[in-house]
DNA sequence: GTTTAGCACTCGAACTTTTTGAGTGCTAAA
DNA sequence: TTTAGCACTCAAAAAGTTCGAGTGCTAAAC
């Protein structure tokens, strides 16, 4: 089983694969002598592709059909035959770029416009999870008084994102006082990230000093409640592609599919993980987390502001999916995002 | 065929829709005889039904198989035929009640829960249209600078609904002037809808003394570009529930369906014709403007805040539905959202 | 004049059987 | 080592059966 592919093997898998991204149909060793120039004979193409099944590269569904990739055929292909082919044609990157533009300069707009764009551009699911909170870096913040027990604090982040809270106050706070507690705050806070802002103001919760001083006290509570949620937001995009596909023809599969999907936890954990590294990774079918996720891929990227990731977007599809095709689409987009998120 | 409905009629008529939504089978005289004690024979029932479909309530898919309501049955159905049992127990009235509480205060935040609570208590989709912004009343506006040409609009409104918008300015404004042009506005825009905000806006851009006071132009302008997105938002939610239900269980079907809803813009057009008139609605497959609504029906109500109609919500489901189970739901939810919303 | 039992008839769904053809593995010759 | 040849396999498609729920009609019963 562990004896080494030769570059014949390599070709014929090559072969196999493809055909099989393109027509999701078992491949036989006739289809492959056909379609892709191997000066070999059938037979011979079986011979090789036994040896393949051997090693684990290749499953057969039944004696009298052709054959199917494993994972870890995909996973090899990814990692040591698809290389070269990893670039966009330039209308592709047109489209993307303008429609990036297009979607205005409102991170959370430009986000979702961006899932939608891997969607369509790749004809599977895009998934883009927006920048954890925590990293944004404080700009300011605002107490607006509503009504007498009911203050609107709003969070302004130096990248424009806005973040809003309805409070609840016990006893009526002056607008001037607001407006005060708000001086302070900016003046404590400025330019710290929301992590830091958030310990600060435990920390400060604890302080001598703001224990005597109850206005300060109340800004620093009612600080820490608009800080509190940190909930990431995830775009998933194109979910009817998927029923396009083969493979999910069947209701019930669609349906464990749409399901899983629905929880947005599961899919968060998965893309937290691919946080971990730099850069384009992948996640193909039984190596995921995800027991749901059996049959499908993922096709991640890291994106960045200055220097510091702080998302990650990709394309979810079958396990058969165009990975030459998805690859530099999702590789480009990410890079595309970092620059315009980039504050300037 | 415009003989009027006998008794007997209506009471099979009923028998024969509940059993099709129970079992989204073709109903057959036989069952009918045994499930709902009628004190009649089948063969009797077979006349009645043979009437039934002479008057275009029932349809049969074939010779041999038992027959099916028509949209026009179900609408004399929910019409005239279900009536007294419209209550909803207090079982799942308190479950209702405590997800929108929990949901918590902000308006955004409710309105996704309320839309995801109908989905899971009717089993179908839950669908809520967020208030149109021009209805809101402007309470403050807020310029914040991030950057030397980059100014965040914070538009709120009295109800806690915040807007924002990043706006790029040629020049650079001074924070001072910024603080002067939110005080101005906020002075002049006091307690009006935004719809009124609007429109004084661009009168006061055709003013003689706004020309010449060069700042006041250009807080004007800020904050019409802040205002003019109108854009409703949609809360859809559940949409997996669709897939369990046998009639979509064709993947082209269901493929269709989820196209169908993807463009929200279809959805919206539906929703804001429900909007016309107050209170819970019902639309019965062919009846509703979307072609591609074809076997769904939409249960709504109109939700206020004040006296003022501002919002719709409901359920999205196949035209066999438990329209009896539905309609409180739909009618109870829009009840509290409104209770909820206003502003004490 | 309703209502109902009886009966022949219809027709899709489900199950079987047959046919077809793409694909395989093996053997022996090139 | 490669390949032609051939027997064999097996799912999928096509064709053929069976089954039964359901109908409509007629004539007897109430």
């Amino acid at each position: 089983m562990e004896e080494q592919l030769s570059e014949r093997g390599k070709r014929i898998l090559e072969a196999v694969i493809e055909d099989y991204i393109a027509t999701a149909e078992p491949v036989g060793s006739r289809t492959i002598t056909r379609s892709h120039e191997l000066a070999l004979s059938p037979a011979t193409v079986r011979n090789v592709m036994s040896d393949l099944e051997e090693m684990g590269l290749l499953a057969s569904p039944h004696t009298s059909a052709g054959r199917i990739p494993t994972d870890k055929a995909y996973r090899l292909y990814v990692n040591s035959i698809l290389e070269a082919k990893q670039n966009l044609t330039a209308g592709k990157r047109d489209e993307i770029r303008r429609r990036c533009r297009m979607a205005g300069k409102d991170p959370a707009e430009m986000l979702k416009e961006a899932s939608r764009l891997l969607s369509t551009t790749s004809s599977y699911m895009g998934v883009v999870m927006a920048p954890r909170m925590a990293a944004n870096v404080f700009h300011q913040m605002e107490f607006v008084k509503l009504s007498s027990h009911r203050i609107l604090a709003i969070l302004v982040s130096q990248n424009g994102t806005v973040q809003n809270r309805l409070l609840e106050t016990e006893e009526e706070i002056p607008q001037e006082d607001l407006v005060r507690m708000a001086n302070y705050l900016n003046g404590m806070l400025q330019g710290l990230t929301l992590a830091q802002v958030r310990e600060r103001l435990l920390a400060e919760m604890q302080s001598e000093k703001v224990r005597y001083d109850s206005l300060m006290a109340k800004a620093i509570a009612l600080s820490e409640q608009t800080i509190r949620t940190d909930s990431t937001e995830i775009f998933l995009e194109g979910q009817a592609n998927i029923l396009e596909q083969p493979e999910f023809a069947d209701a019930a599969k669609m349906r464990e599919i749409f399901r899983a999907f629905e929880k947005k936890s599961l899919l968060l954990d998965l893309l937290d993980r691919s946080m971990q590294a730099e850069g384009v990774q992948i996640f193909i079918g039984s190596e995921s987390p995800l027991l749901k996720m059996e049959g499908m891929s993922l096709v991640t990227s890291t994106y960045l502001t200055g220097k510091d990731t702080v998302g990650v977007l990709g394309v979810i599809g079958p396990t058969r999916m165009g990975y030459g095709r998805v690859i530099p689409i999702v590789d480009y987009t990410a890079k595309l995002i970092s620059r315009l998120l980039d504050t300037e």
